[in-house]
DNA sequence: TCATTTTTATACCAGTCAGTATTTTTATAT
DNA sequence: ATATAAAAATACTGACTGGTATAAAAATGA
Protein backbone atom coordinates (compact mmCIF):
# COMPACT_ATOMS: atom_id res chain seq x y z
CA UNK A 1 0.00 0.00 0.00
CA UNK A 2 2.38 2.31 -0.66
CA UNK A 3 1.39 2.91 -4.42
CA UNK A 4 -0.91 5.84 -5.29
CA UNK A 5 1.84 8.92 -4.33
CA UNK A 6 -0.95 11.62 -4.66
CA UNK A 7 2.13 14.05 -5.33
CA UNK A 8 0.37 17.28 -3.56
CA UNK A 9 1.57 20.67 -4.67
CA UNK A 10 0.30 22.52 -2.21
CA UNK A 11 1.44 22.59 1.58
CA UNK A 12 4.08 21.63 3.33
CA UNK A 13 6.53 19.49 1.95
CA UNK A 14 6.86 16.11 3.01
CA UNK A 15 10.33 14.75 4.39
CA UNK A 16 9.45 11.75 5.86
CA UNK A 17 11.25 8.81 4.13
CA UNK A 18 9.42 6.06 3.55
CA UNK A 19 12.05 3.79 2.34
CA UNK A 20 14.33 4.59 5.49
CA UNK A 21 11.09 3.58 7.89
CA UNK A 22 11.29 0.44 5.95
CA UNK A 23 14.53 -0.61 6.15
CA UNK A 24 14.86 0.06 9.69
CA UNK A 25 11.39 -1.58 10.47
CA UNK A 26 13.13 -4.90 8.19
CA UNK A 27 16.25 -4.58 10.14
CA UNK A 28 14.11 -4.49 13.67
CA UNK A 29 11.65 -7.06 12.77
CA UNK A 30 14.34 -8.98 11.66
CA UNK A 31 17.24 -8.90 14.01
CA UNK A 32 14.66 -9.05 17.18
CA UNK A 33 11.86 -11.03 18.65
CA UNK A 34 8.73 -9.70 16.20
CA UNK A 35 6.84 -9.30 20.07
CA UNK A 36 9.59 -6.47 21.03
CA UNK A 37 9.02 -4.27 17.92
CA UNK A 38 6.98 -1.86 18.47
CA UNK A 39 6.23 1.37 16.41
CA UNK A 40 7.12 3.74 18.29
CA UNK A 41 11.00 2.11 18.57
CA UNK A 42 10.86 2.01 14.38
CA UNK A 43 9.75 5.68 14.67
CA UNK A 44 12.71 6.40 17.06
CA UNK A 45 15.37 4.46 15.17
CA UNK A 46 14.01 6.32 11.91
CA UNK A 47 14.03 9.36 13.10
CA UNK A 48 10.33 9.80 11.92
CA UNK A 49 7.41 11.21 13.75
CA UNK A 50 4.23 8.63 14.68
CA UNK A 51 1.85 10.57 12.70
CA UNK A 52 4.02 10.59 9.76
CA UNK A 53 4.53 7.03 9.65
CA UNK A 54 0.49 6.12 10.75
CA UNK A 55 0.15 8.33 7.90
CA UNK A 56 2.40 6.63 5.91
CA UNK A 57 1.48 3.02 6.63
CA UNK A 58 -1.98 2.97 7.75
CA UNK A 59 -1.43 1.36 11.13
CA UNK A 60 1.01 -1.44 12.80
CA UNK A 61 -0.52 -3.65 10.41
CA UNK A 62 0.09 -2.00 7.23
CA UNK A 63 3.99 -1.03 8.51
CA UNK A 64 4.77 -4.96 9.48
CA UNK A 65 3.05 -5.52 5.83
CA UNK A 66 4.92 -3.27 3.76
CA UNK A 67 8.31 -4.36 5.19
CA UNK A 68 7.19 -8.18 4.54
CA UNK A 69 6.65 -7.21 1.23
CA UNK A 70 9.36 -5.12 0.87
CA UNK A 71 11.58 -7.84 2.13
CA UNK A 72 10.29 -10.84 0.48
CA UNK A 73 10.32 -8.97 -3.15
CA UNK A 74 14.14 -8.53 -2.67
CA UNK A 75 14.58 -12.67 -1.85
CA UNK A 76 11.44 -14.78 -3.35
CA UNK A 77 12.74 -14.75 -6.86
CA UNK A 78 16.25 -16.09 -6.20
CA UNK A 79 14.30 -19.42 -4.86
CA UNK A 80 12.25 -19.51 -7.59
CA UNK A 81 15.10 -19.34 -10.05
CA UNK A 82 17.09 -22.15 -8.37
CA UNK A 83 13.81 -24.11 -8.47
CA UNK A 84 12.84 -23.85 -12.25
CA UNK A 85 17.18 -24.20 -13.04
CA UNK A 86 15.58 -27.16 -15.14
CA UNK A 87 18.72 -29.26 -12.93
CA UNK A 88 17.99 -32.53 -12.01
CA UNK A 89 17.05 -32.96 -8.75
CA UNK A 90 20.27 -33.83 -7.00
CA UNK A 91 21.68 -30.86 -8.59
CA UNK A 92 19.21 -28.48 -7.87
CA UNK A 93 18.66 -30.01 -3.95
CA UNK A 94 22.48 -28.98 -3.92
CA UNK A 95 22.23 -25.89 -5.02
CA UNK A 96 18.67 -25.11 -2.81
CA UNK A 97 21.25 -26.56 0.03
CA UNK A 98 24.11 -24.24 -0.72
CA UNK A 99 21.79 -21.60 -0.66
CA UNK A 100 20.11 -21.47 2.41
CA UNK A 101 23.10 -22.38 4.00
CA UNK A 102 25.05 -19.74 3.10
CA UNK A 103 23.26 -17.04 1.59
CA UNK A 104 24.03 -13.84 3.67
CA UNK A 105 20.68 -12.47 3.59
CA UNK A 106 19.37 -15.69 5.65
CA UNK A 107 22.36 -15.14 8.22
CA UNK A 108 20.06 -14.69 10.65
CA UNK A 109 17.39 -16.21 9.26
CA UNK A 110 14.09 -15.51 7.12
CA UNK A 111 11.74 -12.73 7.99
CA UNK A 112 9.19 -14.20 6.24
CA UNK A 113 9.56 -17.72 8.23
CA UNK A 114 9.70 -15.83 11.09
CA UNK A 115 6.24 -14.44 10.17
CA UNK A 116 5.19 -17.47 9.65
CA UNK A 117 5.87 -18.55 12.84
CA UNK A 118 4.93 -16.24 14.62
CA UNK A 119 1.38 -16.02 12.41
CA UNK A 120 -1.23 -15.43 15.24
CA UNK A 121 0.53 -12.35 16.54
CA UNK A 122 -0.41 -10.57 13.35
CA UNK A 123 -2.31 -8.11 11.88
CA UNK A 124 -5.24 -9.51 9.22
CA UNK A 125 -3.45 -7.48 6.44
CA UNK A 126 0.50 -9.02 7.29
CA UNK A 127 -1.22 -12.28 7.95
CA UNK A 128 -2.71 -12.64 4.62
CA UNK A 129 0.40 -11.63 2.80
CA UNK A 130 2.28 -14.24 4.71
CA UNK A 131 -0.29 -17.11 3.18
CA UNK A 132 -0.16 -15.70 0.44
CA UNK A 133 3.43 -16.04 0.13
CA UNK A 134 3.05 -19.26 1.73
CA UNK A 135 0.61 -20.46 -0.93
CA UNK A 136 3.14 -18.93 -3.59
CA UNK A 137 6.18 -21.20 -2.44
CA UNK A 138 4.44 -24.04 -1.70
CA UNK A 139 2.59 -23.85 -5.37
CA UNK A 140 6.60 -23.25 -6.61
CA UNK A 141 7.57 -26.41 -4.75
CA UNK A 142 4.94 -28.94 -5.94
CA UNK A 143 5.70 -27.89 -9.74
CA UNK A 144 9.00 -28.66 -8.94
CA UNK A 145 8.30 -32.20 -7.61
CA UNK A 146 5.60 -32.19 -10.38
CA UNK A 147 8.33 -31.26 -13.10
CA UNK A 148 11.01 -33.88 -11.95
CA UNK A 149 8.37 -36.70 -11.73
CA UNK A 150 7.07 -35.92 -15.25
CA UNK A 151 10.91 -36.44 -16.31
CA UNK A 152 11.50 -39.69 -14.64
CA UNK A 153 13.57 -38.09 -11.86
CA UNK A 154 11.72 -38.87 -9.00
CA UNK A 155 9.90 -41.65 -7.95
CA UNK A 156 8.84 -40.94 -4.86
CA UNK A 157 5.86 -42.73 -2.89
CA UNK A 158 4.28 -39.08 -1.36
CA UNK A 159 2.12 -37.30 -3.23
CA UNK A 160 3.57 -34.13 -4.88
CA UNK A 161 1.60 -31.71 -2.30
CA UNK A 162 3.20 -33.56 1.04
CA UNK A 163 6.68 -33.35 -0.95
CA UNK A 164 5.77 -29.69 -1.63
CA UNK A 165 5.25 -29.39 2.43
CA UNK A 166 8.04 -31.13 3.66
CA UNK A 167 10.45 -29.58 1.67
CA UNK A 168 9.07 -26.18 2.89
CA UNK A 169 9.34 -27.35 6.12
CA UNK A 170 12.35 -28.49 6.25
CA UNK A 171 13.56 -25.06 4.51
CA UNK A 172 11.88 -23.59 7.48
CA UNK A 173 13.74 -25.67 10.06
CA UNK A 174 17.31 -25.02 8.33
CA UNK A 175 16.44 -21.27 8.64
CA UNK A 176 15.19 -21.12 11.99
CA UNK A 177 18.05 -22.72 13.25
CA UNK A 178 20.36 -20.44 11.45
CA UNK A 179 18.41 -17.77 13.49
CA UNK A 180 19.44 -19.42 16.63
CA UNK A 181 22.83 -19.50 15.51
CA UNK A 182 23.44 -23.16 15.09
CA UNK A 183 26.94 -23.79 13.65
CA UNK A 184 26.43 -24.03 9.99
CA UNK A 185 28.04 -27.55 8.83
CA UNK A 186 25.51 -29.11 11.91
CA UNK A 187 22.79 -27.26 9.98
CA UNK A 188 23.88 -28.53 6.45
CA UNK A 189 23.89 -32.01 7.84
CA UNK A 190 20.45 -32.15 9.27
CA UNK A 191 19.35 -30.42 5.85
CA UNK A 192 20.63 -32.39 3.53
CA UNK A 193 19.66 -35.77 5.48
CA UNK A 194 16.35 -34.26 5.58
CA UNK A 195 16.60 -33.71 1.54
CA UNK A 196 18.06 -37.10 0.94
CA UNK A 197 14.49 -39.04 0.78
CA UNK A 198 14.35 -37.49 -2.22
CA UNK A 199 17.64 -38.73 -4.26
CA UNK B 1 10.70 -23.83 43.84
CA UNK B 2 7.13 -25.27 45.07
CA UNK B 3 8.91 -26.84 48.01
CA UNK B 4 10.13 -25.44 51.55
CA UNK B 5 6.82 -25.08 52.63
CA UNK B 6 7.03 -23.85 56.31
CA UNK B 7 3.66 -24.99 57.79
CA UNK B 8 3.21 -21.45 59.73
CA UNK B 9 1.54 -21.71 62.89
CA UNK B 10 0.42 -18.38 63.16
CA UNK B 11 -1.14 -15.97 60.86
CA UNK B 12 -4.19 -15.71 58.57
CA UNK B 13 -4.91 -19.04 56.62
CA UNK B 14 -3.50 -18.99 53.21
CA UNK B 15 -6.29 -19.79 50.60
CA UNK B 16 -4.46 -19.50 47.55
CA UNK B 17 -4.44 -23.16 45.80
CA UNK B 18 -0.85 -23.00 43.53
CA UNK B 19 -1.99 -25.87 42.47
CA UNK B 20 -5.37 -24.29 40.65
CA UNK B 21 -2.99 -21.43 39.77
CA UNK B 22 -0.31 -23.23 38.06
CA UNK B 23 -3.23 -25.65 35.77
CA UNK B 24 -4.58 -22.26 35.02
CA UNK B 25 -0.97 -21.18 33.66
CA UNK B 26 -0.76 -24.06 31.87
CA UNK B 27 -3.94 -24.20 30.05
CA UNK B 28 -2.89 -20.25 29.29
CA UNK B 29 0.25 -21.14 28.36
CA UNK B 30 -0.26 -23.77 26.03
CA UNK B 31 -3.62 -22.20 24.03
CA UNK B 32 -2.15 -19.37 23.02
CA UNK B 33 0.62 -16.97 22.67
CA UNK B 34 2.97 -16.62 25.13
CA UNK B 35 2.99 -13.17 24.49
CA UNK B 36 0.00 -13.06 25.31
CA UNK B 37 -0.42 -14.15 28.37
CA UNK B 38 -0.11 -12.01 31.26
CA UNK B 39 0.30 -12.30 35.14
CA UNK B 40 -2.89 -10.37 35.45
CA UNK B 41 -4.62 -12.61 33.09
CA UNK B 42 -3.77 -15.64 35.24
CA UNK B 43 -4.83 -14.08 38.73
CA UNK B 44 -8.21 -13.07 37.08
CA UNK B 45 -8.87 -16.89 35.28
CA UNK B 46 -7.74 -18.52 38.50
CA UNK B 47 -9.35 -15.96 41.05
CA UNK B 48 -5.83 -15.43 43.08
CA UNK B 49 -4.69 -11.88 43.92
CA UNK B 50 -1.76 -10.50 42.17
CA UNK B 51 0.46 -10.74 45.65
CA UNK B 52 -0.54 -13.89 46.74
CA UNK B 53 0.58 -15.33 43.00
CA UNK B 54 3.50 -13.24 43.68
CA UNK B 55 4.38 -14.75 47.10
CA UNK B 56 4.06 -17.98 45.78
CA UNK B 57 6.14 -17.89 42.66
CA UNK B 58 8.40 -14.98 43.29
CA UNK B 59 7.62 -13.32 39.76
CA UNK B 60 6.67 -14.04 36.65
CA UNK B 61 9.65 -15.56 35.63
CA UNK B 62 8.90 -18.23 38.81
CA UNK B 63 5.62 -18.94 37.90
CA UNK B 64 6.39 -19.61 34.07
CA UNK B 65 9.18 -22.12 35.17
CA UNK B 66 6.71 -23.52 37.78
CA UNK B 67 4.19 -24.14 34.64
CA UNK B 68 6.92 -25.56 32.38
CA UNK B 69 8.11 -27.65 35.13
CA UNK B 70 4.75 -29.11 36.00
CA UNK B 71 3.60 -30.00 32.47
CA UNK B 72 7.05 -31.53 31.56
CA UNK B 73 6.90 -33.87 34.62
CA UNK B 74 3.14 -35.58 33.24
CA UNK B 75 5.21 -36.08 29.90
CA UNK B 76 8.40 -36.57 29.64
CA UNK B 77 9.16 -39.99 31.45
CA UNK B 78 6.54 -41.43 28.28
CA UNK B 79 9.20 -40.41 25.32
CA UNK B 80 11.61 -42.06 27.47
CA UNK B 81 9.90 -44.88 28.19
CA UNK B 82 9.40 -45.43 24.15
CA UNK B 83 12.85 -44.75 23.85
CA UNK B 84 13.99 -47.61 26.04
CA UNK B 85 11.54 -50.03 25.14
CA UNK B 86 14.66 -51.99 23.71
CA UNK B 87 12.49 -52.74 20.89
CA UNK B 88 14.46 -52.36 17.44
CA UNK B 89 14.67 -49.23 14.85
CA UNK B 90 11.76 -49.80 13.07
CA UNK B 91 8.98 -50.61 15.96
CA UNK B 92 10.54 -47.77 18.23
CA UNK B 93 10.05 -45.22 15.46
CA UNK B 94 6.70 -46.37 14.62
CA UNK B 95 5.65 -46.40 18.38
CA UNK B 96 7.07 -42.80 18.56
CA UNK B 97 5.24 -41.48 15.30
CA UNK B 98 2.21 -43.16 16.76
CA UNK B 99 2.53 -41.49 20.34
CA UNK B 100 3.33 -37.71 19.34
CA UNK B 101 0.46 -37.91 16.38
CA UNK B 102 -2.02 -38.98 18.98
CA UNK B 103 -1.36 -38.22 22.37
CA UNK B 104 -4.24 -35.93 23.57
CA UNK B 105 -1.70 -34.16 25.46
CA UNK B 106 -0.22 -32.68 22.45
CA UNK B 107 -3.23 -32.07 20.43
CA UNK B 108 -2.39 -28.71 20.36
CA UNK B 109 1.20 -28.96 20.62
CA UNK B 110 3.33 -29.19 23.16
CA UNK B 111 4.41 -26.34 25.83
CA UNK B 112 7.70 -27.24 25.96
CA UNK B 113 8.69 -26.90 22.35
CA UNK B 114 6.17 -23.64 22.23
CA UNK B 115 8.45 -22.21 25.12
CA UNK B 116 11.46 -23.55 23.32
CA UNK B 117 10.32 -21.82 20.40
CA UNK B 118 10.19 -18.12 21.80
CA UNK B 119 13.03 -18.80 23.88
CA UNK B 120 14.29 -15.59 24.26
CA UNK B 121 10.90 -13.67 25.59
CA UNK B 122 11.46 -16.14 28.61
CA UNK B 123 12.81 -14.98 31.88
CA UNK B 124 16.61 -16.50 33.20
CA UNK B 125 14.72 -19.41 35.14
CA UNK B 126 12.36 -20.65 32.38
CA UNK B 127 15.21 -20.27 30.32
CA UNK B 128 17.07 -22.77 32.11
CA UNK B 129 15.12 -24.69 32.61
CA UNK B 130 13.80 -25.33 28.95
CA UNK B 131 17.48 -25.81 27.81
CA UNK B 132 18.10 -28.35 30.75
CA UNK B 133 14.88 -30.41 29.55
CA UNK B 134 16.51 -29.91 25.68
CA UNK B 135 19.72 -31.38 26.84
CA UNK B 136 17.82 -34.15 28.12
CA UNK B 137 15.79 -34.95 25.65
CA UNK B 138 19.05 -34.78 22.86
CA UNK B 139 20.72 -36.47 25.51
CA UNK B 140 18.00 -39.36 25.08
CA UNK B 141 17.94 -39.38 21.67
CA UNK B 142 21.32 -39.80 21.16
CA UNK B 143 21.69 -42.97 23.58
CA UNK B 144 18.86 -43.98 21.39
CA UNK B 145 21.10 -43.94 18.62
CA UNK B 146 24.00 -45.32 20.18
CA UNK B 147 22.13 -48.62 21.44
CA UNK B 148 20.95 -49.02 18.20
CA UNK B 149 24.00 -48.96 16.74
CA UNK B 150 26.02 -50.38 19.16
CA UNK B 151 23.37 -53.49 18.34
CA UNK B 152 23.84 -53.39 14.89
CA UNK B 153 20.14 -52.15 14.10
CA UNK B 154 21.63 -49.11 12.21
CA UNK B 155 24.38 -48.33 10.10
CA UNK B 156 23.90 -44.46 9.57
CA UNK B 157 26.37 -42.51 8.03
CA UNK B 158 25.56 -39.52 10.18
CA UNK B 159 27.13 -39.15 14.17
CA UNK B 160 24.83 -40.21 16.97
CA UNK B 161 24.73 -36.51 18.09
CA UNK B 162 23.23 -35.26 14.53
CA UNK B 163 20.64 -37.98 14.41
CA UNK B 164 19.70 -36.76 17.55
CA UNK B 165 19.41 -33.48 16.96
CA UNK B 166 17.80 -34.13 13.81
CA UNK B 167 15.03 -36.43 15.43
CA UNK B 168 14.64 -33.66 18.31
CA UNK B 169 13.90 -31.21 15.06
CA UNK B 170 10.99 -33.40 13.33
CA UNK B 171 9.41 -34.24 16.54
CA UNK B 172 9.35 -30.61 17.05
CA UNK B 173 8.12 -29.52 13.73
CA UNK B 174 5.28 -32.33 14.00
CA UNK B 175 4.33 -30.99 17.37
CA UNK B 176 4.10 -27.02 15.42
CA UNK B 177 2.36 -28.38 12.86
CA UNK B 178 -0.39 -29.96 15.07
CA UNK B 179 -0.40 -26.82 17.45
CA UNK B 180 -1.30 -24.68 14.07
CA UNK B 181 -4.03 -27.34 13.35
CA UNK B 182 -2.18 -29.31 10.18
CA UNK B 183 -4.49 -32.51 9.15
CA UNK B 184 -3.33 -35.32 10.87
CA UNK B 185 -2.41 -37.59 8.15
CA UNK B 186 -0.04 -35.08 6.81
CA UNK B 187 1.59 -34.74 9.61
CA UNK B 188 1.68 -38.66 9.86
CA UNK B 189 2.82 -38.61 6.33
CA UNK B 190 5.87 -35.84 6.59
CA UNK B 191 7.10 -37.32 10.10
CA UNK B 192 7.18 -40.43 8.52
CA UNK B 193 9.03 -39.58 5.64
CA UNK B 194 11.33 -37.48 7.87
CA UNK B 195 12.27 -40.53 9.98
CA UNK B 196 12.43 -42.71 6.98
CA UNK B 197 16.16 -42.19 6.70
CA UNK B 198 16.67 -43.98 10.00
CA UNK B 199 15.03 -47.09 8.94
C1' DT C 1 -8.40 -9.19 76.06
C1' DC C 2 -4.80 -7.88 73.26
C1' DA C 3 -0.33 -8.13 70.87
C1' DT C 4 1.77 -10.69 67.09
C1' DT C 5 2.06 -12.90 62.77
C1' DT C 6 0.76 -14.02 58.21
C1' DT C 7 -2.23 -13.66 54.23
C1' DT C 8 -5.53 -11.23 51.94
C1' DA C 9 -7.67 -7.48 49.09
C1' DT C 10 -7.47 -3.00 47.10
C1' DA C 11 -5.38 0.31 44.99
C1' DC C 12 -1.64 2.07 43.30
C1' DC C 13 3.21 2.83 40.60
C1' DA C 14 5.96 3.80 36.56
C1' DG C 15 6.55 2.19 32.01
C1' DT C 16 5.02 0.89 27.47
C1' DC C 17 1.79 0.14 23.93
C1' DA C 18 -1.10 1.58 19.53
C1' DG C 19 -3.23 5.28 17.94
C1' DT C 20 -4.73 10.37 17.64
C1' DA C 21 -6.03 15.47 18.61
C1' DT C 22 -3.93 19.75 18.41
C1' DT C 23 -1.05 23.11 17.07
C1' DT C 24 2.78 24.81 14.43
C1' DT C 25 5.38 24.96 10.26
C1' DT C 26 5.99 25.33 5.37
C1' DA C 27 4.61 25.29 1.15
C1' DT C 28 1.28 27.05 -2.97
C1' DA C 29 -2.68 29.64 -5.07
C1' DT C 30 -5.11 33.74 -5.42
C1' DA D 1 -0.77 40.03 1.69
C1' DT D 2 -3.60 36.33 2.75
C1' DA D 3 -6.33 32.13 2.47
C1' DT D 4 -5.61 27.30 2.02
C1' DA D 5 -3.67 22.92 2.11
C1' DA D 6 -0.69 19.39 3.77
C1' DA D 7 2.71 17.67 6.66
C1' DA D 8 5.36 18.05 11.00
C1' DA D 9 6.08 18.06 16.00
C1' DT D 10 4.38 17.63 20.45
C1' DA D 11 1.71 15.88 23.63
C1' DC D 12 -1.90 13.43 24.74
C1' DT D 13 -5.51 9.17 25.48
C1' DG D 14 -6.92 4.87 27.44
C1' DA D 15 -5.51 0.32 28.08
C1' DC D 16 -2.42 -2.88 29.63
C1' DT D 17 2.05 -4.51 31.66
C1' DG D 18 4.96 -6.41 35.79
C1' DG D 19 5.38 -5.44 40.27
C1' DT D 20 4.32 -3.41 45.09
C1' DA D 21 2.77 -0.34 49.20
C1' DT D 22 -0.76 -0.29 52.40
C1' DA D 23 -4.14 -1.62 55.28
C1' DA D 24 -7.74 -4.80 56.63
C1' DA D 25 -8.70 -9.60 57.94
C1' DA D 26 -7.99 -13.82 60.30
C1' DA D 27 -5.60 -16.81 62.68
C1' DT D 28 -2.56 -17.96 67.24
C1' DG D 29 -0.13 -17.07 71.78
C1' DA D 30 0.00 -14.97 76.14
Amino acid sequence: MTTTEHKSLRGRPKTIRAEKVLEVAIEAYWQNDLADVSVNSICRAAQASKPSVYREFGNEDGLTRAALESYAEQLLSDVSKILQSGQGMNETLDALIDFIITDARLEIGCLFHKMRAGKNRLGPKTRELVEELNRAAQGGYQRFFQDRRSTGDWYGTVSTDVAAKYLGEQIALALAQRASGENATTIREILSLALSVFR
